[in-house]
DNA sequence: GGCGTCTCTGTTAACGCTAACAAAGATTGG
DNA sequence: CCAATCTTTGTTAGCGTTAACAGAGACGCC
């Protein structure tokens, strides 16, 4: 095997011209004559010939690769954010290298980003949800084109987010909207800027109304978490509606209350986060949030983008407001 | 900016060496004193110096980057299936690139393997579940090595498969165990190897118990095509017991069967396919089939890697059996 | 003690491409 | 019509690495 392909020079011999030439023509340089670019492409063609990435990347300093650092990729947010990212990369003639890591912090990220590195991507995005992955990426030499997904507002990196906060306050604000005194919080692990910032939204919605939240209980995304909570909060005649901080701990909510014979929405009403495809065929449908992947991915990619192009750093921040879907979850509460 | 880092000569030079020295510490070749060792490994971290990924693929002809083609890497089961390749490929210290697909047809394929093939990845996965992925597959170059997931049974190309036939025969069989008359089915789109396996494994456990299976009802993987499929089910009174193609479908036949008052499993049971982490909250409890994910990465990734390192293209083939999970959503028939 | 062998290191030449410059024609303007 | 300019093409020199070979010592063996 080991048969390599044809070679620039080898378009550039059968069709009668210089290598030079031949680059030319697939950089699309303006100053070729439109006989000597058929003559060209037909070479080509006929030889099957791929222009070699590596060889390019290795003069150009940069690859048409962008690389991601994401945690788990098998949890509904991230994959589809990945897919995403992946899709719009193609469509401005980008691959894109997975590094995902089992744990978030420090040494995992950097040890990625190495990985990254030395393969010369031509910038990186990272989706760092948690605190630690900030100080890695601090550290992190100047001149890469660097944009993060969900990562810490407070530290000073171009950072593209769904606003958690909005979509808390508005998942929060529909059941005060339908009439229910107070609203309880299952929360994600609390070192996720997006859990915290839900937290946020959660919490302001029902300040502004004058009440005082009820402590959240904290969860790890889990359907399993979210029936641990669920148990609890069914067994609180209290409790009317809850807003939990995914679908999946919605899942679970739903199934304890199930158990424990607390009809949805007759006696609570749930609304999640994340609108999964699944979300309305929960029993009962789910009212949740849903953010959008496709824009956030858009977002990181452009100001990715803009970096390599331009090589400056800057570090911009966009924001993406996500929308209330509203299913059959809630109703007002029972007097 | 695009200060580019120090190269192998800087390093050399810091040590007091030649660059081949520090390619030779690099590529851990044995002859090299364990003084000159230490002093290159000092000026390397000294430099932070980062080997060149690009040069390396250039003169070797084979990057340490392994191109994925998948097309939804949404579902649960490509996700998971990615991630789990991209953790197996990090240990062995090869980086993964993905090129999704929107459809996966013939062009589409192509060109995504087109790309992975101009970045001179060292060999290709495709997880291929569609017919006409097959004819694109055929006409690859025949030195690129090549492992398919979930692909045509019937090509002469390295395959690594669930046991999609052992899995439906068990979950079949685990309901006709139960003492249910007969089972009915909800398929993935057919179109799919995974859904006609799960189809052929479904019949074969029916007509094994002398049962003439009823017609498959067709699905396309989602909780909305399963829902309009329960819708019909509900309706049915001889039907109690159901096999769907994956827990997704077996969420909206849930709901459907929900909405018509059926209780599960009281009066008809459901076993669905891919144990999707949610499945044991779903209302009630699902039972699925758990394909071993983990395991499918490895064994294509180890077939990759032989592939890549003796140069040979083996037509090999494996198969990971799945294992029944068994929870509340199946019961005897009521009599 | 000389000669072959083994261990370690250095030198040189690619790999396939783009950038920078050079040069040859074609075109323009006064 | 000749100099100035523009268009098109070719030539040369790297980019940072590995492979292949060569050479310098150290060592063992007859």
């Amino acid at each position: 095997m080991a048969v390599h392909g044809p070679a620039m020079t080898d378009v550039a011999r059968l069709a009668g011209v210089s290598h030079q030439t031949v680059s030319r023509v697939l950089n699309g340089h303006p100053n070729v004559r439109e006989q000597t670019r058929l003559r060209v492409r037909a070479a080509i063609a006929e030889l099957g010939y791929r222009p070699n990435g590596a060889a390019r990347a290795l003069v150009t300093g940069r690859s048409q690769v962008i690389g991601v650092v994401a945690q788990n990729t098998t949890l509904y947010g991230p994959a589809s954010l990945l897919a995403a990212l992946e899709q719009t990369a193609a469509e401005e003639g980008f691959a894109v290298s997975v590094g995902s890591v089992r744990n978030l912090d420090h040494r995992s990220i950097s040890a990625a980003v190495e990985r990254h590195l030395s393969h010369r991507v031509a910038g990186i995005v990272v989706i760092a949800p948690v605190e630690s992955a900030g100080e890695a990426l601090e550290r992190l030499p100047k001149d890469v084109p660097l944009v993060t997904v969900d990562g810490d507002p407070g530290r000073p990196v171009p950072l593209v987010t769904v606003d958690q906060v909005a979509g808390a306050r508005a998942a929060t604000q529909h059941l005060l909207d339908a009439g229910h005194r107070t609203v309880w919080h299952v929360s994600g692990p609390t070192d996720w800027f997006d859990s915290v910032g839900r937290i946020d939204g959660w919490r302001q919605a029902l300040l502004a109304a004058g009440l005082d939240p009820p402590p959240p209980m904290p969860g790890d995304w889990s359907a399993a978490s979210g029936y641990r909570c669920g148990q609890m909060l069914a067994r609180m005649p209290e409790v009317t509606a809850v807003f939990t901080a995914n679908d999946h701990l919605a899942l679970g909510v739903l199934r304890a209350l199930h158990e424990f014979g607390r009809r949805v929405p007759h006696e609570i009403s749930v609304v999640g986060f994340d609108d999964v495809p699944e979300a309305a065929y929960f029993i009962p449908p789910l009212t949740t949030v849903r953010p959008d992947f496709d824009a956030v991915a858009r977002a990181s990619l452009q100001m990715l983008l803009s970096q390599i192009e331009s090589g400056t750093g800057g570090a911009l921040r966009q924001t993406i407001a996500p929308a209330l879907v509203a299913r059959e979850s809630v109703a007002p509460p029972r007097r």
